[in-house]
DNA sequence: CATGAATGAGCTTTCATTCAT
DNA sequence: TATGAATGAAAGCTCATTCAT
């Protein structure tokens, strides 16, 4: 489905983690602050203190480097998703960490989240299929799961599929991330609750907790 | 909060509502295609039939342009919400209404929601804080005062804060729309259920009508 | 067999002549002085006292620009031509007056050989193939004609085709248009003749003459 | 009149023969195919299995690479004249034995006529003269020795001198080289002749020959 | 008011050459 | 001697905006 094609050549696997990782950064930075667009390679090179020939024996093209840059973000994201999705914990305490963590790494990787930001809005470019799946493919495959699970349990409702439930709990929790780490979506959450959503941290996880627990529990039977 | 500037000169305003259409149009259109980077100013005055000295007469820049086009095309959005939240309804049936009513418009105006998606995208930028207010105050006001009415007659939870409600259903909502409007969205929607989302209409209605009633129902008192 | 695409935009059609012939006699300058891969564009804009964004506004791309140079270029030798061939005299004469033209031309326009010669260097590109019937029926057709007359007349011998010996006539008259024009062809000159071509002019001129008139004459009958 | 500077440095000389040949060979492929421009440097260098660092080693720069490339293969095109010009043959004979081995040759070795072919379209710059003399000079004598020789035999006629008749008749070789060798000439003996040049070969001998024995032969006595 | 030609800064990408290892 | 990563100038082309007509 998607193609498996590297995006980085050998030359950049070569280099030391340090360099590598100081590219990676840079790049995320810049187009994460400007858009793929509005991102200038030569700033990239400049900043990561390499010249522009050489980013070009790193990377094919402009393309090629934004879309590893959002790769790597990823990858990170799903590490967190991957040690608290499987966990011996309760399906609200999981939400309770998940929600928890989406708080925490859009504050922290701002720049990730608004990368993927920039990936969603790209619309009908050769850019958006490349990588949606390699992206959504975990997530969608581990909430999914977990969903199943708690059905089985009988701990969520048995009249809801699992995969739309993993579906639109996954939404909530991506535009909870737009909430903190995209300028337009903080406006929103003020224009709703009058606060900035870093103030109110606790009170929207433990809202988003209750409003996700309620649409999924299975109703007690008397 | 955000600047009252008008986005259009006098003189677009005493253009003939025709030429005017075709001119908007013609924008939303570039403009949601190819985002706001790679649209082509001169383009859209060609393919509008004015001149490129024209359109810069009414409009002060290509970011007025684009603004304008994302106002406009939120007014249409608007409308259909006043004409459903208000009405009267039950609360689930509202639900029905405004999930059906994005369904439709999502598909007919593709073009306007992807605008939108272009809009959220560009991170921190001037374009960014400019509209956030007039484009999302109506939906916030209306769906908080729904929430507000709901509790008050009972039928919804007391212990969910009314803006926060709204917000997530809402969240639930604009998540749905990318869904239709974004290649990437899409792509995601057939990850996590095997199918294209036009497909299953009426299913992503039901279920997501259910889940929002589910997270904000009352629970049955024995 | 070739494509007809225009070479120029509307927009340079509607320059003023002069503006036209200015941009027209640089680009020619340049491609000839520097070959099609060492010119640069920005350069010609600049001695043709335009922008670059203008140059682009009337040639769609270098290429474009390149091989209207050329064009434009052999419809100076096509006039050439056009008033020689047809006229009223004798082969010989034709033959005389067809040599001087290469010799004064080729002094005058030293610029427009040398593209021919940049032209037919290229090898296997898209470029070539553009162009060659444009450029080399009219020649085709004039000589072979003439041929075809002379062989009518029965001044010329029967036993050579009429096209072969158009083809090899202006295999020697390109021959000495690039001893001409070309610094390579020059030198080659030197060393065969061990002069400079200028300073044989009639020599040449009745040489070459004297060898085409014996190549092609009828043996005298007893 | 030439520079002698040695195109090589030591370095190469003392490489195997096959790393020379491969070397030559790569070079002489790529510059044929892609012209001296276009072609890159770093490419030979992979495709002949060595460093660009070594190349360099070997020789002083790209343009001492395509110089020495060229002067190579002008040696098996020496080596052919040399088999056939001085051979106990008719000046006919030799005449045919010569535009055979043209057509033999430029198919078998099109990629050295090509090379040819973009060195003498370089133009004006210091590349061209730099190899005039050693190119040429081998064909200038033989040819001119052999029109002297057929001159005092009484073969050909006395009324043209011989280094003009040898001149002459290169130019006609080198244009029936380029129809082979290069897609613009083939086009142009399309445009002439109607046909594929390779499916004239026998044709295109016999009448090169024969038009060049009637430029030369010596009028018939009554 | 309308036009559309003109502008030129700015962008991505290439490649001959160097030099530390 | 061999390597190949690093360099960075340079080139073709785009497009928002201006302004003379």
């Amino acid at each position: 489905m998607q193609e498996n094609r590297k995006l980085t050549k050998p030359t950049f696997d070569n280099l030391s983690e340090e360099k590598r990782h100081l590219i990676i950064r840079t790049a995320t930075s810049e187009f994460a602050r400007n858009g793929f667009e509005n991102t200038n390679i030569n700033t990239i090179a400049e900043k990561a203190g390499i010249s522009v020939g050489s980013l070009y024996k790193y990377f094919e093209s402009k393309q090629d480097l934004f879309l590893f840059t959002i790769a790597h973000g990823t990858d990170v994201l799903k590490d967190v998703l991957s040690s608290i999705v499987p966990a011996a914990l309760t399906l609200e305490e999981k939400l309770n960490a998940l929600v928890e963590a989406i708080q925490t790494t859009s504050r922290e990787q701002k720049e990730l989240i608004r990368l993927y930001s920039e990936l969603t809005s790209v619309g009908n470019s050769e850019l958006v299929e490349r990588l949606s799946y390699e992206i959504e493919a975990v997530s969608a495959t581990m909430y999914t799961a977990l969903m199943r699970e708690e059905q089985k349990k009988g701990t969520i409702r048995g009249d809801i599929e699992a995969p739309m439930a993993a579906f639109l709990m996954d939404n909530l929790f991506i535009s909870l991330q737009f909430s903190y780490a995209s300028e337009y979506y903080r406006q929103r959450f003020g224009i709703y609750l009058g606060a900035t959503i870093e103030e109110r941290d606790r009170f929207v996880r433990e809202q988003v907790v209750a409003f996700i627990m309620n649409a999924l529990r299975r109703e007690e039977e008397p």
